[in-house]
RNA sequence: CGCGGGGUGGAGCAGUCUGGUAGCUCGUCGGGCUCAUAACCCGAAGGUCGUAGGUUCAAAUCCUACCCCCGCCA
């Protein structure tokens, strides 16, 4: 019985064109969820663009373009550098498309049925960047904190969301589901905002129309996280002709999201699914940032490396693998070339790839090319069933950095018994063949392992070492186990898989 | 001010809950190997575990105070 598996990224803004740390998180999302398939779980993995909103409304008419073209040319270019890095979305939504008005409509009016959405007056500082209201005490200068632009006195007669009912249904739920905000401090932030009080929010915007309609006031639409949250539902079927989709899908597992926009998915969207009678989600995971050579990645500043360029300079397994190893979830993390190639040549080049070459030619001249079987009771039996044991564990916590260091521990020790043994100077025979055998066996459950990291790599490594299919068809946890490598396969030593960089 | 996280050999981290020879990756140095992408393997140097006290036969680990860094406070 299959379980099913349900991760969302974050939606992108597109009033900016995409960056290294969108492509962290989907990549992250990616890694999981292919996991997940491996693992034979029913996954649904979805990423999109959020497009409403006055920000991408004024970033249009700054080009002098229709909001709607800008959009769809901006979601495009998400999309674009989503499968530049190999990400396999099931669903790429956009929160333009009719289907997720139909969604964010049904459930507006579920939550104004509820009598949680009423009509108020609220006069505040408002930073149009923030497209959020801010004390007097907040401003820095007078200015936004978060932007340093000035922000408006502004006075709104508008529906609001009277998250400020929610409190202690939201303090209960956390109490009863200790993980469902992961890591632990950012748990810790949210609990002591929400014991801080809860504030009703302004959902309605009545000065431009860029956005979803309000049903039961036209002149209205909706803030823009009113609609983009439900993005989530919405993929998940909400509002579509099947309620026996959203059924299936809904909750979901995990909300993958960056460290900044925490208080809307843990505080907001848990209470805003409680109005409208649904569920939370299972758990949101919020990681870091992304910091290029030690800073923050900034539009103004030159540190901007687009994906695109990273993968052509890089090649996509090893900037995959530079974004997941190198990170530890949760906290920021540096990315830089420089990092990126020494990674790239510990673990890609020297490890991994020259232990298929060396594995590869010995076998192509002590056995004739012709990959033997392992040993039953090969030492590095038990290290592979360890290996398998926290690389699993790891993906389980969302941690990709601790899955692969465990995976290229087996990887070394596999390298070690080749030391030990040296079959190189042997004469061909038994004891040769079992050698090799378990190294082949060993190269081929780390593939299986690596592959959620490196898709690419792992289906050639895959195919060099004589298996049929992919590493993608394999299943755990039985792929896992010792002596799936039946021997008697061609192998094939091929060119440096990761050539070395300087 | 408050709440939360953190300070461990040159770098990045684990270990702290459940006290008992301080571990991993990278880097440096020495040796081995020469099957392999000058890759791989073994070994070594390098840490008073932020500071000062305390508890204990024993503290990175527990307690107290303080210093510094980071996050949250609509």
């Amino acid at each position: 019985m299959a379980r099913r598996f349900y991760l969302t990224t974050a939606i992108s803004y597109v009033n900016d064109a995409p960056h290294i740390g969108h492509s962290y998180e989907v990549v992250i999302g990616d890694a999981v969820t292919r996991w997940h398939r491996l693992l034979g779980d029913d996954v649904r993995f979805v990423t999109g663009t959020d497009e409403y909103g006055l920000k991408n409304k004024q970033a249009a008419d700054a080009q002098g373009l229709d909001p709607q073209t800008l959009a769809d040319t901006n979601s495009a270019r998400f999309r674009a550098a989503a499968d530049l890095l190999n990400v396999a979305y099931d669903d790429f939504i956009r929160t333009t498309e009719p289907r997720h008005t139909v969604a964010v409509q049904k459930f507006l009016q579920a939550v104004f049925d509820k009598g949680d959405i009423e009509r108020d007056t609220y006069e505040g500082l408002y930073c149009v960047s923030c497209e959020a209201y801010y004390n007097e005490d907040d401003l820095v200068d007078g200015n936004c904190p978060v932007h340093g632009r000035p922000v408006e006195r502004v006075k709104e007669d508008n529906w609001f969301f009277r998250l400020s009912r929610y409190q202690q249904r939201l303090l209960d739920w956390y109490d009863e589901h200790p993980e469902a905000i992961i890591p632990a401090s950012r748990r810790n932030e949210v609990l002591s905002f929400i014991r801080g009080g809860l504030r009703d929010i302004s959902i309605s915007r009545s000065a431009f129309r860029w956005g979803v309609p309000l049903p039961w006031d036209a002149d209205a639409v909706a803030w823009v996280w009113f609609d983009a949250l439900p993005n989530y539902i919405t993929a998940a079927g909400y509002g579509s002709d099947d309620p026996q989709e959203f059924e299936y899908w809904w909750p979901v597992d995990v909300h993958l999201i960056g460290k900044d926009i925490i208080r809307f998915h843990a505080v907001y969207w848990p209470a805003m699914l409680m109005a409208a009678g649904l569920e939370p989600p299972r758990q949101v995971a919020a990681h870091g940032f992304l910091l290029l050579s030690g800073e923050k990645i900034s539009k103004s500043k030159l540190n901007q490396i687009t994906p695109g360029e990273m993968v052509e300079e890089y090649g996509v397994d090893p900037v995959r693998y530079h974004l997941l190893r190198e990170v530890p979830f949760g906290p920021d993390g540096d990315f830089s070339g420089e990092g990126l190639v020494a990674r790239y040549n510990s673990d890609l080049a020297n490890n991994l790839g020259n232990l298929l070459s060396r594995v590869a030619t010995v076998v192509g001249s002590k056995c004739g090319g012709i990959g033997p079987a392992p040993r039953p009771d090969s030492h590095l039996a038990p290290a592979a069933a360890t290996t398998y044991k926290d690389v699993a564990a790891a993906w389980d916590r969302l941690n990709p950095a601790e899955a692969l260091d465990a995976t290229w521990r087996l990887i070394r020790e596999t390298n070690a018994h080749l030391e030990v043994a040296e079959p190189w100077k042997a004469e061909p025979g038994p004891e040769v063949d079992a050698v090799l055998g378990d190294a082949l066996e060993a190269l081929r459950i780390v593939t299986v392992l690596a592959s959620p990291a490196i898709p690419t790599a792992a289906a050639e490594i895959w195919r060099r070492l004589g298996l049929p299919g992919s590493p993608a068809d394999q299943r755990l946890p039985e792929a896992a186990a010792w002596g799936g490598y039946p021997g008697g396969l061609a192998v094939e030593k091929g060119p440096p898989l990761f050539p070395r960089r300087k």
